[in-house]
DNA sequence: TTTAGAATAGACAGATTGGTCTACTTGTGT
DNA sequence: ACACAAGTAGACCAATCTGTCTATTCTAAA
C-alpha cells in the first residue's frame, strides 16, 4: 500500500475509534511507521488528512452500500435491502467497514463548526439520499428523506444506545411506509 | 450564579458548539472570567467538568421534553407532542436549550471510547427511551425503542443534513406505528 | 470581630500539539 | 549511470494542553 493509503487508512482506524481531535499526527506517524516529513509531503495539514479521510470513507461506506442495494434489485426491494445491510454492519459483518462504532460522518461533523469537514459530511448524506430517491417509487424527495430518517435512527440507536436491533425496527417502519 | 454553575453553562455552550477536545480549560476561563484554581476547587479535573457539564444538560433536556409531552396529556397524545417539541427545538423557538446543534450526548459519546461519559450518554438515551415507554400503548417496550429511534433520526437528519422538517416526517411515520 | 472558606491573578511545570527543517538513504525510469 | 522524487530519523519550534502552586483578597457566618 502506498504512503498517502497507509496513512488515510490508519488515520480512519483511530479517528473512528478514538475521534479526530482525540488522536495526533504523531499517534498516526507512530502506528504506520510513516515519517512525519513524508505525512506533510502528501499532505498541506492534518486538516488535510481529516478531508482526505472523510474522502476515503465516503468511498468505501457509499460503494458497500448502493451495491447491497442495487444486488437486490430496485425498487423496493433495494430500500428493504438497505436496512438489511445495516443489520449486517451493525452486527459486524461487514469487514470492510470495520467494527461498528456509528456513522464516521456524524461523529466528525459533532467535532467541527463553520468547517469544511461539515460540508463534506453533509453532502454524504445528500447524496445517499439521492440515491434512496431513485429506488422510491414516483422519486419523491419527501419519502427519500423519510428513509433517510429511518436509517440515521438506525444508526444512532444502535450506537449510543446500544440497540443492535434497530435496523430490524427501521426495516418494519420502512415497510409500512411503502405500502 | 455561583462560580460551578457559571462554569457548567458557560463549558456547556463551548462544548455544544465546537466540541469537547476543541475547547480547552482556558477558553472556558478566560470567558467566564473564572481563576484557574477555582476551577479546580470545584472540580477535580476537566473530565469531571465534562460529566458535569452532561449532567446538567441532561437535567435540563429531560425536563423540558417531559413537561412538554406531560402537558399535551398522556398515552398518544404525549408522544405525538414530543415531535412537535422537537419541531419547535430545530427552528429554536425553545431558547432554554440554545441555538439547535443537534444532540449533545450522540456528539459527547462520539468523542469518547470506553470513558465514564459513554455511559452517561446511554444513560440518558435510555431514560428517555424508558419515559416514552410509560405512554405508549400496553407500555411496550419494541414501540418505544422504535419511536425513539424515529426521535434520534429526527435530531440526526436535522443537524447533519440540515432538514429542519425532519421532525415534521418522524410524526407522520409515528402516528402510523400508533394507529 | 474574628475566622474559615471561596475567590482572585497569574506564574509555572511537564507533556503534547501541529508543523518545519536538515541531512541522509532509498528506489525508479530514462 | 544518472537524476529526481520519495522516503527515512528525529531534532527542533512555538503554541497549547491540563494541572499545580503561591500569595493575596473578598465575603459571610458565628
Amino acid at each position: 500500500m502506498s504512503k498517502p493509503d497507509l496513512l488515510i487508512h490508519t488515520a480512519f482506524e483511530l479517528f473512528y475509534k478514538y475521534g479526530i481531535h482525540a488522536v495526533g499526527i504523531n499517534r498516526i506517524l507512530s502506528e504506520t511507521g510513516v515519517a512525519k516529513k513524508t505525512l506533510y509531503h502528501h499532505f498541506a495539514s492534518k486538516d488535510a488528512l481529516v478531508e482526505a479521510v472523510l474522502v476515503y470513507r465516503d468511498q468505501i461506506f457509499t460503494d458497500w452500500l448502493t451495491s447491497r442495494m442495487m444486488q437486490a434489485g430496485e425498487g423496493n426491494s433495494a430500500i428493504l435491502a438497505l436496512f438489511d445491510a445495516l443489520d449486517d454492519w451493525f452486527h459486524n459483518k461487514v469487514a470492510e467497514l470495520l467494527p461498528f462504532k456509528g456513522c464516521f460522518f456524524v461523529k466528525a461533523n459533532g467535532e467541527f463548526s463553520d468547517h469544511p469537514v461539515n460540508a463534506i459530511c453533509q453532502k454524504h448524506k445528500q447524496n445517499l439520499t439521492t440515491f434512496i430517491q431513485a429506488n422510491v417509487p414516483g422519486r419523491s424527495a419527501e419519502v427519500a428523506q423519510s428513509i433517510s430518517l429511518l436509517k440515521e435512527g438506525a444508526i444512532a440507536q444502535a450506537y449510543v444506545a446500544g440497540d443492535l436491533e434497530a435496523a430490524k425496527r427501521a426495516k418494519v417502519l420502512v415497510a409500512s411506509l411503502l405500502a
